[in-house]
RNA sequence: GCGCCCUUCGUCUAUCGGUUAGGACGACAGCCUUUCACGUUGUAAAGACGGGUUCGACUCCCGUAGGGCGCGCCA
């Protein structure tokens, strides 16, 4: 029997969660339910400057939100400190790390002398092998792991592949901080070690750390976890991610109207693929899931196959979950909340519109978007200028209605126009003799986004029923 | 500058030496629908470039170009 999988996922808690961590933790989460392992969470808060409780919550929010859970408690990598700093003194005992008396400023020094030469950037390893004697006084010294200095370092990576660092391209890294607080470096290994994590699965970014990293387990006689190092997400440029694009936390994809469901399925796609399949379920996906068919290069962020994915979702849910969900999601949409309580009195309606309505939405926010004609309240707010323009009338009065009706009730202009064009066709009327049923639009009761719920506004069910019969 | 990685339609991708290089999104055109949307049919659209290896390369090797990541007392 082989040991159970156990992946973490390890976000440093100095923002949201952005769309590159959340697929991050897709892939590990995936990757221990498909051998029915664990995925534990680990908050990497180490740098006390910039991590913030505020944070915490959102990357948990985040998380929750798209139904990735975790096993047990998430672990403060602050909280271990302790075990951090044992475990830099038991590599400085057995001669695998040493101090190094260097101060930031020469350090800094010593870089900007070998970029000016243009030489690799690198600690020259002044302390490596100095005499400790010959320590200047009232410096605090840090900790440096003694990295080998010949052969190579090999990453087996599972989607990277045989990566090959030779030894002196990697310096002695400092390992503890000379405030006594250990460096990323130190608290991974011996947290991923401790953890009994078996599977790294984290953005290529990562990959050079990789290395080092196994250096520090090979010093300690530790067994490596398996490495998989999973390219990173790209604008829609092509170039990294910003503000602009997708390096938004998850929490404004929620705010846009995208469904968990579609979320969790396009992240999957994207850099991942099993064969032609587009649309999977999270059945499927822990089902399919394997290191071997995650790509190697950067994969650049699509809205419009999200949004599409997305739409595809909207249809497929039901009515009273879709509804279930616009409700839950209103608080998010940054619309203010009198919407929810007025989605709460109509209720009734909103399920009854449901099926015209979530089959011309691709995000919630459509959704509340076209269900506005049944969310305004009756009688519609009208301005003066709207107000003589219904106390006017005639043939003119309807194109001058049009707007009106748009503006105030949350019609799609080119919707409204067309149909009562279409309607007055059929009719063999002329435009304006609509002008009095489209005056009661404005302060009649219901409509709905096709031309046949529009004509019913109109007053003319019997028409419509007609229409409807040659319609067949 | 040094190291590592990447490169198939506009985008996400399939292909694991032999295919008319497939699918999806998007685009365009048609059908359906007396609107929009949904649905549906079809069209255009790709192996960065140059060398090898091989009977045969998108697939293997080398080089070039372009792109990405890393090189913190950040993670």
């Amino acid at each position: 029997m082989s040991s159970p999988v156990i992946t973490r996922f390890a976000p440093s808690p100095t923002g949201y969660l952005h769309i590159g961590g959340a697929r991050t933790a897709l892939f590990n989460w995936a990757y221990a339910r498909r051998h029915g392992g664990r995925m534990l969470l680990r908050i990497e808060d180490t740098d006390r400057e910039r991590s913030t409780t505020p944070a915490v919550e959102a990357i948990l929010d985040g998380l929750t939100w798209l139904g990735l859970d975790w096993e047990g408690e998430p672990v403060s990598q602050y909280g271990r400190v302790h075990r951090h700093r044992e475990v830099a003194e038991q590599l400085l005992a057995n001669g695998n790390a040493y101090r190094c008396y260097c101060s930031p400023q020469e350090l800094e020094a010593m870089r900007a002398k070998a970029e000016a030469e243009k030489r690799p950037i690198r600690y020259d390893g002044t302390w490596r092998n100095r005499d400790p004697a010959e320590a200047p006084s009232g410096i605090k010294p840090v900790i440096r792991f003694r990295s080998p200095d010949a052969g190579e370092t090999v990453v087996d990576d599972h989607v990277q592949g045989r990566v090959v660092f030779a030894n002196k391209d990697l310096d002695d890294l400092i390992i503890l901080r000379s405030d006594g607080n250990p460096t990323y470096n130190l608290s991974v290994v011996v947290d991923d070690h401790d953890m009994g994590v078996t599977h790294v699965i984290r953005g290529v970014d990562h990959l050079t750390n990789a290395a080092r990293q196994m250096q520090i387990y090979q010093a300690m006689g530790w067994p490596v976890p398996e490495m998989s190092h999973i390219p990173l997400i790209h604008g829609p440029d092509g170039a990294k991610l910003s503000k602009r694009h997708g390096a938004l936390g998850v929490e404004a994809y929620r705010a846009m109207g995208y469904l968990p469901d579609a979320m969790r399925n396009y992240l999957a796609r994207l850099g991942w693929s099993h064969g032609d399949d587009e649309i999977f379920s999270t059945g499927q996906l822990v089902e399919w899931f394997s290191l071997e068919n995650i790509g190697k290069s950067a994969a650049r962020f699509d809205f419009a196959k999200l949004e599409n994915l997305n739409g595809h979702y909207i249809r497929h849910t039901p009515d009273e979950t879709l509804l279930a969900m616009l409700i839950a999601f209103v608080p998010y949409a940054g619309a203010g909340n009198t919407l929810s309580a007025k989605i709460g009195a109509t209720k009734d309606k909103l399920l009854k519109a449901m099926p015209g309505l979530k089959e011309r939405a691709k995000t919630l926010v459509e959704l509340v978007n076209g269900a506005q004609y049944l969310l305004a309240s009756r009688p519609l707010p009208l301005d003066e200028k709207a107000r003589q323009i219904i106390a006017d009338g005639g043939a003119v009065a309807v194109k001058q209605l049009i707007p009106v009706l748009v503006a105030a009730g949350g019609w799609s202009a080119a919707m409204l126009e067309s149909a009562v064009k279409a309607y007055a066709e059929a009719e063999g009327i002329k435009l304006g003799k609509l002008a009095q049923p489209l005056r009661a639009a404005l302060t009649g009761t219901t409509v709905s986004p096709g031309i046949f719920d529009v004509l019913e506004v109109l007053g003319r069910e019997e028409s419509l029923a007609r229409l409807r019969d040659q319609a067949g």
